[in-house]
DNA sequence: TCTGGGGTCCTAGGACCC
DNA sequence: TCTGGGGTCCTAGGACCC
């Protein structure tokens, strides 16, 4: 039998507010999502005022204020810092690890079994705290599913923050009595299929027949069956598999018609979308470029749309790629239309390296990759779009709104904490 | 006034082949 | 009247995750 532990970070990115703030201990925090737009994380005394997640800002403003929330826009800069300081301290615990998002990560303690793994797990729940100011929750089990539901237990009815599945007398009380719609993997549409079968607890569902599960659940379902036998079907994913897909866009700060702010609004996503592609050392094979209307304004015109174009041979040069996706842009541009979002995504992946030359070799890597080495390098030591593609503009006013920002205080020095 | 962004996996169905 | 069988590949769309 394998061992896995869920490792998540608590609110994590009220949490990463806190460690630098920490006078915002205890007290209602909520993170906005870009453009201040819905709301994507709380503390739990935000939770406690029964403020959902993901809801419009706008709709809780006065409550907001009226009960001394602390808002915030989202700062994935210090977000990741944090994610990457929390992620190295675990692994200095145990060597199998995969991070699985940007607060969560899965162990595999196969090799600690003669460990006492709940002592091991308060350990490493305390060390991380005290090294990054992050707190965490812990859940262990036999599979990742197991895992999961150890880990929602833990965060919620512990005092210790771990929790132990591994124990049948005591996961056979748990899953008896555990939701199925909690059950990771199964969102609504499996849960309100799950209950017309008369499967409510997570228990009913470990039990179901496999085969009749697949029917309604299709394959995903079939291995949530086995995992909550204790039959691991997720492995542990060490190596990080190369993305097959990157997509850049952004919700507009306001309204947008004019092609020409579309245009240029697609050339920064695309040039920001190629930076992350050269950082994971790929070329795409096509981009694609969507445009979409406001779907909340039902009384303004509806439009959504998108078009793809394939490359003579994979490419990852932000000029090329910005003139195909301009291109594809034109193709699905309409003048009486108020466009609220657009987007672009690389497709198709391959490796940067050896791999599929074009058949008559008319692409000469050497010349493109230099111009972008240096290009890269350039807005690396100098920040983010110093050195930019003409198409990208200069005035950007369709920007994104972000208006309450807290200070990137591990990765920029001029806004370090200052104590005084 | 005002509603996020970025992914993966799976299946069904069409196109095409012999 | 009546029209095979089996396979692969690709794509769009759905479902789900954080």
């Amino acid at each position: 039998m394998s061992i896995f532990a869920l490792v998540d970070c608590n609110n994590f990115y009220a949490s990463c507010e806190r460690v630098f703030n920490p006078a915002l201990e205890g007290k209602p925090i909520v993170i906005l999502s870009n453009n201040d737009g819905c709301i994507i994380a709380r503390s739990n005394e935000a939770k406690a005022l029964g403020i959902p997640m993901g809801c419009p800002y706008y709709s809780f403003k006065q409550i907001f204020q009226k009960q001394n929330v602390e808002v915030f826009s989202s700062n994935y800069e210090l977000y990741g810092d944090m994610s990457q300081r929390v992620m190295d301290s675990l692994a200095e615990f145990c060597p199998d690890i995969e991070v699985y998002s940007i607060d969560e990560a899965f162990l595999k303690l196969d090799g600690f079994k003669d460990r006492d793994l709940d002592a091991f797990a308060i350990e490493i729940r305390q060390k991380i705290k005290q090294w990054t100011g992050i707190p965490v929750s812990i859940g262990i089990g036999a599979t990742k599913t197991l895992a999961k539901m150890a880990n929602h237990i833990a965060k919620r009815h512990t005092q210790s923050g771990v929790f132990n599945l591994l124990d049948t007398n005591i996961s056979e009380k748990i899953l008896s009595e555990f939701e199925v719609e909690k059950i990771w993997g199964i969102a609504s549409g499996g849960e309100k299929k799950l209950k017309q079968l008369g499967i409510i607890t997570a228990k009913q569902l470990r039990d179901a027949n496999p085969k009749i599960i697949r029917k309604h659940l299709t394959v995903v379902g079939e291995r949530i069956v086995y995992e909550l036998r204790g039959i691991s079907c997720l492995p542990l994913e060490i190596f990080v598999a190369p993305k097959k897909n990157i997509m850049s866009s952004r919700s507009f700060g306001r309204i947008v018609t004019k092609y020409e702010d579309l245009e240029e609004a697609i050339a920064n996503y695309a040039s920001r979308a190629c930076e992350k592609m050269r950082k994971e050392k790929s070329r795409a094979q096509a981009v694609q470029v969507s445009v979409t209307t406001n779907p909340f304004k039902t009384h303004t015109k509806q439009y959504r749309n998108g078009t793809m174009s394939r490359f003579i041979a994979p490419t990852n040069d932000t000029m090329h790629i910005i003139s195909q996706a301009v291109k594809c842009l034109k193709q699905i541009y309409h003048s009486d239309y108020e466009y609220k979002k657009v987007s672009v995504m690389l497709m198709d992946l391959v490796s940067d390296e050896g791999g599929q030359q074009d058949l008559f070799d008319e692409v000469n890597y050497d010349k493109s990759d230099k111009i972008m080495g240096v290009l890269d390098n350039i807005n690396l030591k100098m920040g983010r779009n110093k050195l930019f593609i003409g198409t990208q503009g200069i005035e950007r006013n369709w920007k994104m709104q972000r208006n309450k920002q807290s200070s990137r205080f591990t990765t920029q020095w001029h806004e370090l904490l200052e104590v005084r």
